[in-house]
DNA sequence: GTTTTATCGAGAAAAAAGTATCGATATAAT
DNA sequence: ATTATATCGATACTTTTTTCTCGATAAAAC
């Protein structure tokens, strides 16, 4: 099969979940085809951008018809690489660690969290979700011999440098970085930062906004 | 005091959380004045970019030396409504829930979570992080008597509309979602997204591409 | 069977975001 | 004192992203 090797904008990359949504609620209700239109509506977005994001997927559509649910949703999948799950170690079992490790949508996201890691000795040797804890120290050789590719950072920010750099020198190739610290990787690796403060800042920036007489 | 009302990019807002993060770091080392082609370089942006950004929060700087650290960080906070703190509702006491909860720095981001809800009367009574998780039919009442701006939406996706509505029915202004479902809200209000998902699709999407031979 | 309508897909136009250029200026070097 | 340099701030330019327009087409309405 062809495969879809288009890059496309990041803007583009995040919409494209949005629709995923929408269109498994629709196929859960027995919805078979659905317009851009309609989606554009759900999200208050333009038709045209809607018909661009899809086509970046490479499914088409039917004049007067739309996309059929189910092809869409499979393009949409293959596309972000969710169709078959990529296996991701966790550094970090503090708060926001456990959160994602108790998050068991994952798995429909293509994300597999195999392990935790924490360099506390306290946390260590316990089990979150099913999912156990050991120490920082064996991460490198399992990395290695479990050919993990995401490295998932949850540490403090003042730790979060030394634990991407010890996830990438293990063999990482990407990083979903949850501290908020800048961090420096090598060319050729993904990073990806999953900010909360970025979120909130545009959240309270409007709101004072708005408060503002 | 004259107040920045400009309206910037979401992408402006997004970087200037980062800025702050490395304003604060230079702040504890000493550093006084900082250039904006030394904060390009630090996230690999153009000092032109910089320098609109900051532009936008009102500070200026002067030619050869730079912004003061000290001055910079203020009207970053201040632009953002970090100066002072917003108390929020958080609705959903689950994992990412708590993960929240537990989260102190985000007094440091003008976020003070003051309680959460849950309708399930098997969390409700318990304190998470020394805050109480309530009766969600005792939010409405609270909201008003506390002038609650911010409900924080941690719930799981097919509640979330519900959430959202009672939410906004009883007052809030603002309203930062966590469910993966697309929302429908009223005129006036603000609704932010932080969903893990579309920061996941860009990671999975780039990995996918690299990955493949 | 013809007309109407909703939709796609392609290309053009508009808007937004990002990048480059350049004069002005404040410090440091000579 | 003069020259060199780093930086700001304003403006111009480029690229990217979004939105608009329009012909083609498939179903529905008449």
């Amino acid at each position: 099969m062809a495969q879809h090797t288009v890059v496309v904008s990041r803007s583009t990359l995040k919409r494209l979940p949005l629709y995923l949504h929408l269109l498994e609620k629709l196929q859960a209700e027995g919805v078979e085809t659905i317009s851009c239109t309609y989606i554009a509506k759900e999200f208050d977005f333009d038709p045209t951008q809607v018909r661009k994001d899809v086509e970046a997927t490479g499914e088409v559509g039917t004049a007067r018809i739309g996309f059929r649910v189910a092809g869409l949703t499979d393009k949409i999948k293959e596309f972000l690489g969710w169709n078959n799950a990529h296996d991701a170690f966790l550094i970090g079992a503090g708060n926001m660690g456990k959160a994602l490790l108790g998050y068991k949508d994952f798995e429909k996201y293509g994300l597999n969290i195999v392990a935790a890691f924490d360099k506390d000795p306290k946390k260590v040797g316990a089990k979150i979700f099913g999912k156990e804890v050991m120490p920082l120290s064996k991460m490198p050789a399992l990395v290695k011999r479990m050919h993990i590719n995401i490295g998932i950072v949850t540490v403090p920010a003042e730790h979060a440098q030394a634990a991407v750099d010890a996830l990438i020198d293990a063999g990482v190739k990407a990083i979903w970085n949850f501290a908020p610290a800048p961090l420096k990787i090598p060319e050729g690796v993904i990073l990806e930062n999953a900010r909360l403060t970025q979120s909130l800042a545009v959240l309270t920036n409007n709101l004072t906004r708005v408060l503002k007489p």
